[in-house]
DNA sequence: AGCGAGATTCATGTATTCAAGATTAAAATC
DNA sequence: GATTTTAATCTTGAATACATGAATCTCGCT
């Protein structure tokens, strides 16, 4: 017994892997609305894959909180829930505030802080060339790596499984400039006073900083949701519709 | 679309959940040790089930961080990482530590104290008496009821999730009488604490009663998991294996 | 005996088939 | 016309079959 594993872990083009990023594309880009519902088939047709895979990826969708499956009925995108949404920005502050007490504990916080503050330093970079879907990117490995180098591997794991689940409104965040700058000057903040070992105030700056970007993102989300219904509602009357 | 759901989730009794169950025990009962490795047809076969849903439930158990699929080369229970552990108590530490602070500014807070006090008044328990797999059982229930009253869903999700995963070594720990007093005292404690909404304190004290049962348990599991390997290689001698 | 090439076995990944019951539509009745 | 009954359809859950490639074993050779 104990034989260390040999090969190597599943292949990362497997079809399972394929319909599952199809269909979480589909939910953030609001292909596919909450409460929609379709079935096993309708998706392995459509992404011309068997039902087997299908069922895999939705399954791992289901467990994430994305979908859920009615017995023998069906799937079913899960409706947008906004008191979860606030439950999981929640938790999210609870993670990076716990990730911020730890880090300056750490040997490699230094490493870590002075590397981000190459990229987030509001002097270094032209705020108005800034693309808003660069930062997006940006802003969620700011907040993975300072959760990372706290050194929780399991933190960093739910963390990061929050981002994810956060990330399909987060990224209407950075629609508008001021908030990009904003993003940057507040990052800024939050380095500086960790760099000086201040963790209560780094803790408390990240918290605002969050609870900031939750607000903002409260009252964009609501409409953007009715547009993207409205436009599939004027592709279904023009019978464009799959 | 927005249809309401209409028929019961997947139903309790499906092939799938009893092979989750049936493996997952094995794992707890040490039957299975960390580090063997086995195949999807062999459970299929023990269990009475075929392939689909072994997968499915193996693929459960991967998620929650149980197995691990070896590709083309079968499955292997997850070796034992005690610095693992160690992070799962950390972050258990850290959802507690913020649930109750959360807890204090409820108001449904003062039935939930009241009524977890019923419980875990040393003066009303014959301590002499008391079971340890019972302590353990209401021991879970304690906290993650704390943790359910802070009002956070997905708080108590994930908090609900580590308990299943830390249940395989926590156990170990009510073995002893006298941590089952240091329990009993110790919640009393908290409730204290918290019913005087003194969430700083209730926090403190949390965290240093986590800490000890960590400690406890640390001590205990390596004997153990080693006194499991001895029983089954003394079967496999004696040509009673499977 | 030691070693290596090739065949074979066996593993998971995927596709397909079968089963049971929920949904839906039609038909029959009041 | 409204409502109940019934039959056809459709859905997921589970079982089985097939594909692909890794691991292993055999057999011949040095």
């Amino acid at each position: 017994m104990s034989t260390a594993p040999v090969s190597p872990p599943r292949p990362r083009g497997s079809v399972t892997d394929r319909v599952y990023e199809a269909l979480k594309q589909d939910i953030f880009e609001f292909r596919r609305l909450p409460g929609d519902r379709f079935t096993e088939s309708d998706v392995a047709q459509r992404l011309n894959a068997s039902r087997t895979p299908v069922r895999e990826a939705l399954y791992r969708l289901q467990r994430e909180g994305y979908v859920d499956v009615l017995f023998r009925a069906g799937w079913q995108i899960r409706p947008f829930d906004f008191e979860h949404f606030e439950e999981l920005y929640d938790l999210r502050i609870t993670l990076e505030r716990a990730a911020v007490h730890k880090l300056v504990r750490q040997e490699s916080a230094e490493k870590v802080i002075s590397q981000l503050q190459m990229i987030w330093d509001p002097d270094r970079v032209a705020l108005d060339r800034v693309v808003g879907s660069t930062v997006r990117v940006l802003d969620e490995s700011f907040h993975c790596e300072i959760v990372a180098a706290a050194g929780n591997r399991e933190m960093a794991r739910i963390h990061q499984e929050l981002t994810e689940r956060l990330r399909i409104i987060r990224r209407l965040d950075f629609s508008k400039e001021n908030r990009i700058k904003a993003t940057y000057e507040e990052h800024a903040e939050i380095l500086d006073a960790l760099a000086r070992k201040r963790s209560d105030h780094a803790a408390q700056l990240l918290t605002a900083h969050i609870r900031t970007s939750q607000a903002a993102v409260r009252d964009i989300t609501m409409e953007r949701i009715r547009e993207a219904a409205e436009v599939l509602q004027r592709r279904v009357y023009a019978g464009d519709a799959g």
